[in-house]
RNA sequence: UGUCCUGUAGUGUAAUUGGCAACACGUCUGACUCUGGAUCAGAAGAGUUCAGGUUCGAGCCCUGACAGGACAACCA
């Protein structure tokens, strides 16, 4: 309760970007009759990623904030690069962000015949023409952005004459170059989407959803604006790089002649993050050269992949809004993300004792056969999340790196003649251990134990230094530990143009751990489950995992200051 | 040499023109703790790209530079 009013002031507080300042100002001078609605239009040719996150929580977000919906609108217009396998995963992650269309689900694929009776009606009112030339000769003429472009020799062709060559054009009597359809606007305007943009295309694959019924495709600019007038869309929240292609998607809009509303494109400055490949091609490189296992493995940027890795919907939304919406082309940091995904994983995982590295600890004056369970809280700031028991025993395995030999200075872990508390136990006291000579590896630590300090005994009121977790050994379970680290390191290939970013890659990206050593009542985890590893960091149960093989992925790690202090 | 967009601490974002520019992340200090490397307390760090102008007063308005980005796909 006390947290939701929390939560609530803090949204009050946060600061309003601008496109909510316009929406804002719409409803207020009563535009579009009060109403609003927005639409999130993936085109279906590649997985959602983080970058989509930050563009569906603003149109399904400002949709919801104004008591507008959010339609979800497939921009299937090219079939040559799009497939039905994208768009079950791109309605899956929506779904998994936490974000509902409910039954709008629309396919720029539906409007194909307005949008053609549409193009007829352009050429109709001599604001459409069929030109001939070849894509070379096209472009040529557009000019440059700094050079007028000249006008094609077909522009003045007679409007029966286009007419009858674009029906001859869908009904597959030529073939794809031959001819393509453009608005009749301004060759030599300062904007280059204005000289006569191509707004249809012979193309014969076919579709994914309308089969060989069309041989002509409209162009993206020709497609988007409309459907957004279809659907009654109020506010077309897109990225930075459309902002040249306003004019003319308002220029589509005028022709339609809306008195009653009219949809209104603002943009948004995109989502990039340091140390991270954002790009559709790119990544699709990375799957294809085996450089990850799939579109979902966890060191992907993908929603898929960030969901595997254990990040949760909230802290991906949580991220999003502590990044904002500007017109500045930004690199955000992944600290910031991380810092995200920390802050909602430390409210709600479970506090877990896992052993990476183990290191066999005997409690030399502790029964042989004895195991008792020692109680633990599953998480010490949320006391609803319950207690669970351990099992203790005479052996048991510690982290590799709680033992030094020669402990510097603020080493408060264990070492020869220090005490050190075993999470939920007992006050042990390191006695002697043993080394590999030829390996100067410690391979066992002798301790005695205090049997008066039990963890909630009446003598377990003596402090020690440091607190170590532990796993009983004859109880552990061997699981098998991934490491993922950023994909890419070292240097930030998130500003590469060129495909060096190959060179990018981090060799040490993943490290698979066997042997690793986890309390009993995790082999039974479900998958996604997300637990912290006390002192290690936040880790989540993979989807291959099963009882028998449990496999644990790190979702993040904590910052160890020790390293800190090492340096 | 065109059009459009953008310039605020290391990063990202705030500041109805009117209190020596606020917040978050990051960084650094300390405290505390059966350990959550959480939490608490504190610190450093920009005078708002630059130059003029309007004004009693300017990140905010005007002009001009400078810098960065987008635009010349039969992609979206």
């Amino acid at each position: 309760m006390n947290d939701e009013i929390t939560r609530e002031k803090e949204e009050a507080k946060a600061p309003i970007s601008f496109i909510e300042q316009f929406i804002a100002d719409d409803l207020k001078d009563g535009k579009n009759k009060g109403r609003i609605m927005t639409r999130f239009p993936p085109e279906p040719n590649g997985y959602l990623h983080i970058g989509h996150a930050k563009a569906i929580c603003l149109d399904f977000g400002m949709a919801k904030k104004y008591g507008g919906k959010c339609n979800l609108r497939f921009d299937d217009t090219n079939p040559v690069k799009e497939d039905v396998e994208y768009i079950d995963s791109i309605k899956e992650d929506i779904h998994w962000l936490g974000f509902d269309w409910e039954n709008r689900e629309y396919y720029a694929s539906d409007y194909f015949g307005r949008l053609y009776d549409f193009a007829v009606d352009l050429i109709k009112r001599g604001l459409a023409y069929v030109d001939d030339q070849s894509a070379e000769l096209i472009s040529s003429q557009k000019g440059s952005p700094s050079q007028a472009g000249t006008e094609s020799p077909f522009r003045k062709r007679a409007i029966e004459e286009n007419l009858d060559l674009f029906e001859r054009m869908n009904k597959g009597e030529f073939e794809e170059g031959d001819h393509v359809l453009r608005a009749k606007i301004d060759m030599t305007s300062p904007n280059m989407h204005m000289r006569d943009p191509i707004i249809y295309r012979i193309i014969k694959t076919a579709h994914h959803r309308t089969g060989n019924q069309w041989n002509v495709y409209p162009m993206y600019d020709f497609a988007h604006g409309q459907s957004d007038y279809f659907e009654e869309i109020t506010h077309s929240l897109c990225t930075l790089e459309f902002e040249v292609h306003r004019p003319l998607y308002d220029w589509f809009i005028d022709q339609l002649k809306s008195d009653e509303y009219r949809p209104r494109q603002i943009e948004f400055n995109r989502l990039n993050l340091t140390y991270t490949i954002m790009s559709k091609r790119k990544l699709l490189e990375l799957v294809q050269e085996g450089k990850v296992s799939g579109w979902d493995d966890p060191r992907m940027p993908t929603l898929c992949g960030l969901r595997r890795r254990g990040y949760t919907p909230e802290s991906i939304r949580r991220f999003v809004e502590l990044i904002g919406y500007t017109k500045v082309e930004a690199i955000n940091d992944v600290s910031l993300l991380e810092h995200a995904v920390r802050e909602d994983l430390n409210a709600r995982a479970y506090r877990v004792f896992g052993v990476l590295n183990p290191l066999k600890v005997i409690i030399t004056n502790y029964p042989e056969n004895q195991v008792e369970d020692v109680e633990v809280v599953n998480n010490p700031e949320d006391e609803s999340a319950g207690k669970r028991f351990v099992p203790f025993s005479r052996e048991i395995f510690i982290e590799q790196d709680d033992f030094m030999e020669n402990p510097p200075n603020k080493f408060f872990r264990l070492a020869p003649g220090m005490e050190v508390r075993l999470k939920g136990a007992y006050i042990i006291k390191c006695e002697s251990f043993k080394k590999d000579t030829s390996t100067g590896e410690i391979t066992e630590v002798n301790c005695s134990y205090d049997p008066a300090t039990r963890s909630g005994s009446e003598g377990s009121g003596r402090k020690v230094k440091g607190t170590l977790h532990w796993v009983s050994a004859a109880q552990a379970v061997d699981a098998e530990v991934r490491l993922y680290d950023r994909l890419f390191d070292h240097e930030d290939p998130a500003g590469q143009k060129d495909d060096d970013y190959r060179k990018f890659l981090n060799p040490d990206s993943l490290k698979v751990l066997t042997g690793c050593k986890i309390e009993p009542s995790l082999a039974n985890a479900k998958p996604l489950e997300k637990f912290q590893f006390q002192r290690i960091g936040y880790f989540c149960v993979d989807p291959d995992s099963t009882p028998s093989k449990p496999v644990f992925n790190r979702t993040v790690p904590l910052k160890d200051p020790w390293s800190k202090v090492n340096k």
